[in-house]
DNA sequence: TATACACTATACCGTTCTGTATACTTTACA
DNA sequence: TGTAAAGTATACAGAACGGTATAGTGTATA
């Protein structure tokens, strides 16, 4: 992949994190990222087609460092699920952490037909896939349960923490998580 | 206040939620709210007054509406948190509802010294007190932590019947705010 | 050396945006 | 009956928006 087209790709979320998605135009993301409108439209064909491909990155970026983080340091696999949220702590007090995409994306995008709202909707749903995984994998009974619940805390504290940085919501979603998955699994 | 005043205000809200804020014009406002824009313009000041407005009526609308179901309803002050994602449930699956209005604002605009995210995160905050107000109220010891938790999962359920409309979220938030509340009672 | 390719520079098109200027109409009330 | 207030109608200013057209530059490779 093209050096720039990363470069307008990498400017361009930072840039809608921080500023918002329609607040952005693309004059101001190719005059950030030091190219021209030409190339970043011989790139991405459309500014919805730029803000899906921003997406699609950042939601995997997330999910890899996540699962890079389960892997490497919990063994056991009933571990896992009770580490989730320590990672994510580590995620959101991140200086570099600018708030979660699918969820700003999906409120500047209300339209449920729309492009932009149903990959939110689409990544969010697969979030919660995945922490189910690691519900079932823990052999926790009801892990489609616990994994809606877990989700819910996981994108309140994230809402909390775009609200006002260094809110300190994380560690009361901690806490809730743990009383959650305890419950479920002495069930 | 004026019948018209009224009339933008609605439509405004209306249309915010529906479209989203940014992408809604002062021109569609008054086109459908059957006025034009020297009226609008009249009774607000600018864009971003008519957006202050909007939150301030929403969130005094819902919390008024909130308050009445709980005096109305709970005669014990320990009931009355019990109760309170009862009520919140019935809000969320009500076919008017459209979203909670700071939240999508806050995401709109992500700037921490834009006027409208601090009026947002004003919102949260006072709806949190509230919260704990109840806690406190029904002797929970820890009532700030209490508080702080449910008002996670609240804002997580929102977001998720945001992203999708009967999502079925609320009824593990409910769920999941019994288990809380029971944890903190037994304290 | 010639062709292809990625990128730059710049001007432009049509549309939409917030906000204002101007002139007219209706209604209430003293 | 006269005056003030509230609202209508319409046109427009000035900027920003997404997207395109055109011409030129540098570079690698066949």
């Amino acid at each position: 992949m093209s050096v720039l087209k990363d470069k307008i790709l990498a400017t361009a979320t930072d840039l809608f994190q921080t500023r918002g998605i329609n607040s952005t135009g693309v004059d101001t993301i190719v005059a950030v990222a030091g190219t021209t409108k030409m190339t970043l439209y011989k790139h991405f064909h459309t500014k919805e087609g730029l803000i899906l491909e921003v997406l699609n990155k950042s939601q995997q970026d997330f999910q890899n460092w996540l699962d890079d983080k389960l892997s490497s340091n919990s063994k056991a696999p009933a571990d896992k699920i009770k580490q989730l949220f320590d990672f994510i702590e580590e995620w959101v007090t991140s200086p570099s952490f600018l708030g979660m995409g699918f969820i700003k994306a999906s409120a500047e995008f209300p339209n449920e037909e729309n492009p932009i709202h149903q990959l939110s909707s689409k990544q969010s749903r697969e979030f919660r896939q995945y922490i189910r995984k690691l519900a079932s994998e823990a052999n926790i009974n009801d892990a489609d349960g616990l994994a809606l619940q877990l989700s819910l805390l996981f994108e309140g504290a994230v809402q909390a923490e775009q609200m006002k940085r260094g809110s300190g919501a994380i560690k009361y979603a901690k806490k809730a998580a743990k009383i959650l998955i305890d419950g479920a699994i002495n069930q």
